[in-house]
DNA sequence: ACCTGTCAAGTCTGG
DNA sequence: CCAGACTTGACAGGT
């Protein structure tokens, strides 16, 4: 089985080089009082820097031959936010967005977008859920402009438990019905480190049709009782069969002993090796994301170390076979 | 050059 | 019921 590696967003190994630059609402607010024209310029301006900056990392990436990579959720600074709603961020980027799109699927990248944690489908609150809407709607609407189909997912958790874990995941349920097609295709979910488990997403992947974005850490943080890996891993290999895209999981290794939740700087070959052998069963290929402090660096360092191990065999540094 | 407090957004905890 | 923590990269304002 083929296992294709790949990093988050950003890279320690080129300079200058964020795809996340912000204008914070404030800088903003208080430019805009000085200089009216100058504050949403500066905007424009950072926006174009971060999509030039994801330009240079996806070409750095297949240069080191990587297929899989998460574009930054901050791409677009202040896209969302109300006092901006008239900005047409897309017409007027659409160029470089296209230029994007087509290096992707020119090299056969897998991409993706996690918007953050205030993004929540299972919100009781109707102004959060709406604000989420706006929110999935702004990423799929870049994956769009950038010339791709559903196979580029936005990955997200469940959402809050508000007290009562059981009436939240019913109340994902309820909140699905409102998302428009254009969101629900391009969901995937994934199990979070304090409230929602794999099985937990499961349920409701399994019930939707969604595709599940294992995160070994976090099942490891957080899981229930009796949820074993063999247990969850064919059913979350299952939910992938009509993607046309391999089962993705998530790495990463705990920070300390104390707080082991964070992400460490790198992954620990040893927290990943025993999930992979279990997957073998199942002959499956797998796109592993590393989630880690050192980013790119730590993926290469992942790959290399696992080099190591019995039956894994080098194609090159981002890619390996299992046999 | 380096350090510290702050930042759009939500939820949870604990006082 | 409200303030602060949570988490993260990066800004802004200080030295």
């Amino acid at each position: 089985m083929l296992l294709r590696f790949g990093f988050v967003a950003m890279s320690v190994l080129l300079e200058n080089c964020s795809p996340s630059r912000a204008v914070t609402f404030k800088a903003y607010s208080s430019l805009r009082e000085r200089d009216p024209g100058a504050a949403l310029d500066k905007v424009r301006q950072t926006a174009r820097e971060n999509l030039l900056n994801t330009l240079r990392l996806i070409r750095h990436s297949a240069a080191n031959n990587v297929r899989v990579y998460r574009f930054s959720s901050k791409i677009i600074p202040l896209a969302t936010h109300p006092e901006l709603s008239g900005w047409d961020y897309i017409g007027e980027l659409k160029e470089t967005l296209g230029e994007i799109g087509q290096f992707v699927r020119d090299r056969g990248m897998r991409v993706s977008f996690h918007p953050d944690h205030y993004t929540l489908i299972n919100t009781p609150r109707e102004e959060v859920l709406e604000a989420s809407i706006r929110d999935f709607a702004h990423h799929c609407r870049l994956l769009e402009a950038m010339g791709l189909d559903a196979r580029a997912k936005l990955v997200t958790h469940v959402g809050g438990g508000y007290g009562d874990r059981e009436k939240s995941l019913q109340q994902f349920l309820q909140n699905w019905e409102r998302l428009p097609r254009l969101i629900t295709d391009r969901i995937t979910l994934e199990n979070d480190d304090r409230t929602f488990t794999a099985r937990d997403v499961l349920y409701l992947a399994e019930k939707l049709g969604l595709p599940v974005v294992l995160d070994l850490h976090h099942h490891l943080c957080h899981r229930d009782g009796g949820s074993s890996l063999e247990e969850i891993t064919p059913r979350f290999l299952n939910t992938w069969r009509d993607t046309e895209l391999s089962p993705k999981i998530h790495t990463s290794s705990p920070r300390g002993e104390k707080d082991r939740r964070s992400h460490h700087d790198y992954v620990d070959p040893d927290h990943l090796y025993p999930f992979l052998k279990l997957a073998r069963e199942y002959g499956q290929d797998l796109d592993v994301m590393v989630e880690a402090k050192k980013k790119d660096q730590a993926m290469f360092r992942l790959v290399k170390d696992l080099c190591g191990f019995p039956g894994i065999k080098k194609i090159d540094e981002a890619n390996l076979e299992f046999s």
